[in-house]
DNA sequence: CCATGTATACGTACCGGTAAGTAACATTGT
DNA sequence: ACAATGTTACTTACCGGTACGTATACATGG
């Protein structure tokens, strides 16, 4: 005899996709190195060989990290606050005002795609490339967006944006009261300098 | 019988020096977590009793290294180019120059002290304590200088600077051929822009 | 309609290596 | 003699990775 409703809720949860959100979470929360694998198997509870039946290794794991980071990271950064932007300078802001208020909540932990590029220094490690390739688009993205902005020298002010992100993302994790306090004012000052005005 | 002559060189070098002269380097260039215990002692030329005869725990020597660290980095940043500056925004500028042509080179590996909060998200992690403390004082610091160059909001200004120069740490071991290339020409507008001139 | 094969998805139990840390004793220089 | 260091060998713990057995679903064929 059939189960009289079950609704369409028949799902299997893979277990390959509770590994990479308890892989997510930890290694996001501690590091990449900090956490091993029984850890990351036990919070997904499956166990070891589900791991390494999706994933040839950790590295290999902590690339699927770094690529599933980088597809959360585009959705918040080309829609802050959930809408769209149209002006380049009010979408830039929107995201770093989001971002400086995070950064000061206790247990922010930065953006977990710089982490990796400190965690591992090696140039050929899998988890890391995948971080420098997003590094090399968001900069880009970001020049785009000066560009956007009229700003005289569009690469000066998409790399000082950058320089200005990337330090909120760290200082953020040093302490609860730290200087992206400021960083919202600071990246104003950097626009309004950088836009042509005589 | 004593030796004739015997200048000056002689030179115990204590086994506890040799391994914080190892550790700082091991640990600045690969990191903390990467670095075992064997590694630092072997290239140190000494045995690993020595090491816990000097040092309580890995953790320990790691905190030690912060403290070598927060050392050096003052020498540094108080004597950019090797002189003393007595403009605040001429003192500055010097740093962030000569960190952000370090910073495009290959191989260059951010702030020691950044990186270890990175690398133990843990408050009470000796090294990471001795990190926070030190960019706390840093922060202190640069609050100071732009108060010297007579800025309209002189802990604005300060944070400003730091979030521009962790910026240039953090992207600097991210690509060689990145935004730090902007880093001086940043400064320059984000303190001529914070500076009265109305 | 049942038996058997096969693919899938998972768990149990374990291996080999390496890491931090220590104990006991020998050696060396002053 | 006495400090500082080296030598050797060990413990304990963990970590990445794997060999192997198991349950379920679905297909195929007699």
């Amino acid at each position: 005899m059939k189960k009289t409703v079950e609704p369409v809720a028949e799902r299997p949860v893979r277990a390959a996709d509770r590994i990479r959100a308890s892989a997510r979470d930890l290694f996001y929360r501690e590091g990449i190195r900090a956490v091993g694998v029984d850890e990351v198997v036990e919070q997904a509870g499956v166990t070891k060989p589900s791991l390494y039946r999706s994933f040839a290794s950790k590295d290999d794991l902590a690339a699927a990290y770094m690529r599933d980071y980088d597809l959360a990271f585009w959705e918040e950064f080309e829609k802050p606050d959930g809408k769209s932007y149209s002006d380049a300078r009010e979408h830039v802001l929107a995201y770093v005002r989001g971002l400086a208020s995070r950064a000061v909540r206790k247990g922010y932990r930065g953006c977990g795609l710089s982490n990796a590029t400190v965690e591992y220094p090696a140039r050929d490690n899998p988890a890391r490339q995948v971080a420098e390739a997003h590094k090399k688009v968001f900069r880009k993205r970001l020049r785009e967006l000066a560009a956007g902005m009229g700003a005289r020298q569009p690469a000066v002010l998409g790399d000082a944006l950058l320089l200005l992100i990337e330090g909120i993302y760290v200082t953020g994790q040093q302490s609860e009261d730290g200087p992206a306090q400021s960083a919202l004012t600071a990246a104003k000052l950097l626009i309004d300098a950088s836009v042509a005005k005589g």
